[in-house]
DNA sequence: TTATTTTCTTGCCATAGGACAAGTTGCCGG
DNA sequence: CCGGCAACTTGTCCTATGGCAAGAAAATAA
């Protein structure tokens, strides 16, 4: 399962066999309580993990105080707050666990060691980057470019674990608008 | 000026003096004229260049047709939309000079040809897309974290070239009010 | 220069959406 | 099984923001 999951994720031409074994020896299951925060508003960011199960939601205070859903991580992908842990600086988002999850988890330091010392490894990383780079860039057009009604539609279809395992407030301020306006949206679709 | 700025553009540890102006070398001057269009809804995006001078802006339209400002572009930045150009699908945005501009061009057949046979190049571009990627985050959580208003002044303090340059209305869009709503803020600054 | 268009400000009005509160439901722990 | 808390819905009220339009100012063209 470990196996099977993590050679998935760090499938990369430049990462020979050997080297995905290391790669995979480092990881360490760690488990969550739904609830348990991986993260918290203002500090540095250690955390680099990769879901096996459940689902966790990142989330940072707007300007009036009030909980914004940033994003929703859900199986096999990996969980981290870029800036913070890659520009060792305070971050500005709290992550948490939305229900009990499974994790593997690779220490900073350690990962930091592997990052150096396995050629393909700043390659894949970056490549990750990449598409994260492209995974935001749609999103932030599509808050723009679609109303909250039709991204909720939209997130019922491709993401319908997240509708049916969180809370609709977190859902709502993901969708930009409040629980209560969301949950008229949800009436008059159905 | 062309060697002097492309230089300091594409420096990186693993692109050569040889590959470097190989690279240059790859890059055609062009200028726009205010108001010109560098790429238009609905295109495959083929458009890859780097600002000399002047000032772009991309925009997209809102769910009620509605024009939103999505970046501003200036001095010596790369001036690319990156889902169109590198997943090769029909972009979004438009772009448009809000100045006259001088542009280095590269035909984004040539782009390939540079990326796939300088060695460094693919690196180079990953970093170039991680640094978009922490300016892209941040930006978006900016955008729920703090006020129209703050943000109007961080962006006077940070790049005043665009507040000089740019129609109100487009900064309006850009900081998610109206060009009604922006001028009230502003009358309330001064 | 003058003419014409665009941009910006400002007022008035309308309204979508948020704040608040009450009531209901459902979940979790003891 | 019960008690308490969190989540969700729904109502009322209200305000911040947008729409619209008119006029001033600035930019552009001729």
């Amino acid at each position: 399962m470990k196996e099977e999951l993590l050679s998935r994720v760090y499938a990369h031409p430049l990462i020979n066999e050997d080297q995905l074994q290391e790669i995979i020896a480092a990881h360490q299951k760690i488990s969550c309580k739904k609830g348990d925060y991986i993260l918290k508003k203002g500090e540095v960011s250690d955390s680099y993990l990769i879901l096996e199960s459940g689902l966790m939601r990142s989330f940072a205070h707007d300007y009036n105080g009030n909980d914004i859903t940033t994003d929703f991580f859900s199986g096999h992908e990996i969980v981290i707050e870029v800036l913070s842990l890659f520009q060792r600086v305070p971050t500005q988002e709290n992550i948490q666990a939305l229900t009990d999850c499974e994790c593997w988890k690779i220490d900073f330091n350690r990962f930091q060691e592997l990052f150096h010392s396995i050629g393909g490894f700043p390659e894949w990383g970056r490549l990750w980057m990449t598409n994260r780079l492209f995974h935001f860039k749609q999103r932030s057009l599509e808050i723009v470019t679609i109303s909250a009604k039709d991204r909720y539609l939209q997130l019922l279809k491709e993401k319908p674990q997240i509708v049916q395992h969180s809370p609709l407030k977190y859902i709502a301020s993901y969708l930009g608008i409040t629980d209560t306006s969301f949950s008229r949206i949800r009436k008059e679709i159905s």
